[in-house]
RNA sequence: GAGGGCGUAGCUCAGUGGUAGAGCGACACGUUGCCAACGUGUAGGUCGAGGGUUCAAGCCCCUUCGCCCUCUCCA
């Protein structure tokens, strides 16, 4: 990985944000080459999303899929992230444990749920099972097991650390009172020396110790700001985590006001906001980073064959720019890995060199209900329903009743900057017997370089027809990339820089260009060289490139 | 937020208190003319930042910023 980043700076893919006045911890900045290959990948969304969604396939109700572009706002009305859940649930109190060597961070709603899987817990769970109703027995076995497993599984629980003071008061608080060993939050809480009031009170062990925890912390999860000429506390807005509630706040609009009819989609691409506790993994995981959502609304009935279909497209869709081979899968959500709103979520992931073996989320595409659009209606006040005109009983002349409902809806979401950094991850590819190890083997569809053209020597007329060559390739090919032109130099390290640069084709111009008006292609992968007619460049580039 | 590692030329790094270094890269000129080639030369550094100790700090101490790894979260 570390090779990796260092090419995305060397030939100005990816710089660190600010890098002059330090760096700022969790934001980057896309140099020439990076600018435009997540451009490239953006574009290579947009046309196969909105304007001719799904390559053209029909959807599973035999008709074309529709789509239809929007743009909303980074700051959106508060309201919108109270009744999206995002004001809630971006807010996760998070507790840490105090106890030295150990200081692991738990959100404090999964500390139940953590406590149960706890290693310590069960195994003091297994060893009390049988005898949890005695008094005197009862004792006994957790005195021996405080002195046994729970010294191995826990060193910080008290029973290990202070056994006599942690076995009176153990006597003392819980040999009578309104509890239940099967309880697992007393029975933790119990050989940790917290109180029967405590654990009532909500205070827990560490999961991974058995130490103490500090008081649950907030952690602000979404950036705020102020509007307005006057600093008033009362004006707080957020910075969207999102783009998906812009598209459902608007959703009413572009059913109003555009031809549009269920099932369709809208797609909006933007930048996000995420205040992340711990930024990692390069681009990975950034604080301002940006998303490709699209919200593909139709009627409950057909929600389950248009989530497939997605989950499906957006597999073979990310095959297509590149991410071809075993780093790439689809894996479906358990159903407790699910979302509170969803009913079903399967991500793209990748393996990045930073989780390998294990993968990262490339995309989410999620089966949200009518959640959004639901709470949006609780909140605004406004009809989020549909009325569908092509369903209920068919009336005497032919038509029908129609039928209202509000939409569900079907959530592919895919992160660019995680999108390009699979395409570098996936192109980055090392062979020693090569002259110029290094390269990235880039899908020549979101190169950011798509031709160079190279004179062999720079002199008897040469520069002059490369650069004749160089202007023809720019005017046809320029809009979805750079059309390089270079004459420094031997040409081993030019065709190396376009190696590194993910390159696709190398265009020579030597003597016998003036003889015969042919060239040599270089093709970066292989290395290897044919020659063609000066005049059918263009043509081999087009048919390469895919249009 | 806690712990660990790191920060010296564009890049990779050496430099254990006494004149700021190497290789690669960049640039110029020359030779060669299809794979990071050769020769000559040039430019490039407040040693991450701030403070302290010392006659003297890249090196020792304190603070701070950033990066990487681990813990939590996620597109």
């Amino acid at each position: 990985m570390d090779a990796i980043m260092a090419l995305c700076k060397r030939r100005g893919f990816i710089y660190q944000a600010s890098e002059i006045y330090g760096g700022i911890n969790g934001f980057w900045d896309y140099g020439p080459l990076g600018a435009q290959l997540k451009k490239n990948l953006r574009d290579a969304w947009w046309q196969d999303m909105i304007m001719n969604p799904a390559w053209g396939k029909r959807g599973p109700d035999g008709e074309k899929v529709r789509c239809v572009p929007l743009e909303t706002c980074i700051i959106q009305h508060p309201k919108v992230w109270e009744a999206s859940g995002h004001v809630a649930g971006f807010n996760d109190p998070m507790v840490q444990c105090t106890e030295e060597g150990c200081n692991k961070l738990f959100r404090a709603d999964h500390l139940d749920a953590m406590l149960k899987e706890s290693e310590w817990v069960r195994s003091l769970h297994d060893a009390v099972g049988p005898t949890a109703h005695g008094g005197k027995e009862l004792l006994d076995t957790i005195a021996k097991w405080g002195s046994k497993s729970g010294k191995k599984l826990a060193p910080n629980l008290l029973i290990v650390r202070n056994f006599k003071f942690a076995m009176q008061q153990l006597e003392r608080e819980y040999s009578f009172g309104n509890f239940t060993f099967s309880d697992v939050r007393y029975l933790a809480g119990a050989v940790a020396g917290l109180s029967v009031h405590q654990v009532s009170s909500g205070v827990k062990p560490c999961p991974v110790c058995g130490g103490m925890l500090s008081e649950p912390r907030q952690f602000n999860l979404m950036f705020d700001t102020i509007t307005g000429a006057v600093r008033d506390p009362a004006n707080k807005v957020y910075l969207r985590p999102e783009t998906a509630q812009g598209i459902f706040v608007q959703f009413k609009n572009v059913v109003d006001t555009t031809r549009v009819r269920i099932p369709f989609g809208i797609g909006n691409t933007g930048r996000s906001f995420r205040n992340e506790v711990t930024p990692r993994n390069f681009t990975f995981r950034s604080r301002e980073f940006e998303q490709a959502e699209l919200e593909f609304f139709c009627h409950p009935d057909e929600s389950h064959a248009w989530y497939k279909f997605w989950r499906d497209f957006r597999m073979e869709w990310w095959k297509s720019i590149g991410l071809a081979g075993e780093n790439l899968i689809l894996r479906e959500h358990d159903k407790d890995e699910l979302s509170h709103y969803s009913v079903g979520t399967s991500d793209v992931e990748y393996r990045f060199p930073f989780t390998a073996p294990g993968f990262g989320e490339l995309e989410g595409i999620a089966h949200r209900g009518n959640y959004d659009l639901t709470q949006h209606q609780t909140h605004s006040k406004a009809k989020m329903e549909y009325f569908d005109t092509t369903r209920g009983e068919t009336l005497p002349n032919g038509g029908k009743k129609g039928e209202r409902y509000i939409p569900h809806c079907i959530e592919p979401a895919a992160g660019l900057d995680r999108g390009a950094l699979a395409l570098i991850c996936e192109a980055y590819t090392v062979d020693p017997s090569r002259p110029s190890p290094e390269f990235l083997k880039l899908h020549p569809r979101v190169a950011p370089i798509k031709a160079a053209i190279f004179p062999l020597m720079d002199k008897d007329g040469l520069p002059e027809i490369a650069e004749k060559l160089a202007d023809e390739l720019f005017a046809k090919f320029g809009r979805s990339g750079f059309i390089e032109h270079d004459a420094k130099q031997n040409i081993g390290k030019r065709y190396a820089r376009m190696d590194e640069a993910g390159c696709p084709y190398c265009f020579t111009i030597d003597a016998d260009t003036v003889k015969d008006q042919t060239v040599t292609v270089r093709d970066r992968d292989t290395g290897s060289q044919q020659r063609i007619a000066i005049d059918k460049v263009s043509g081999f580039l087009l048919e390469k490139l895919g249009g």
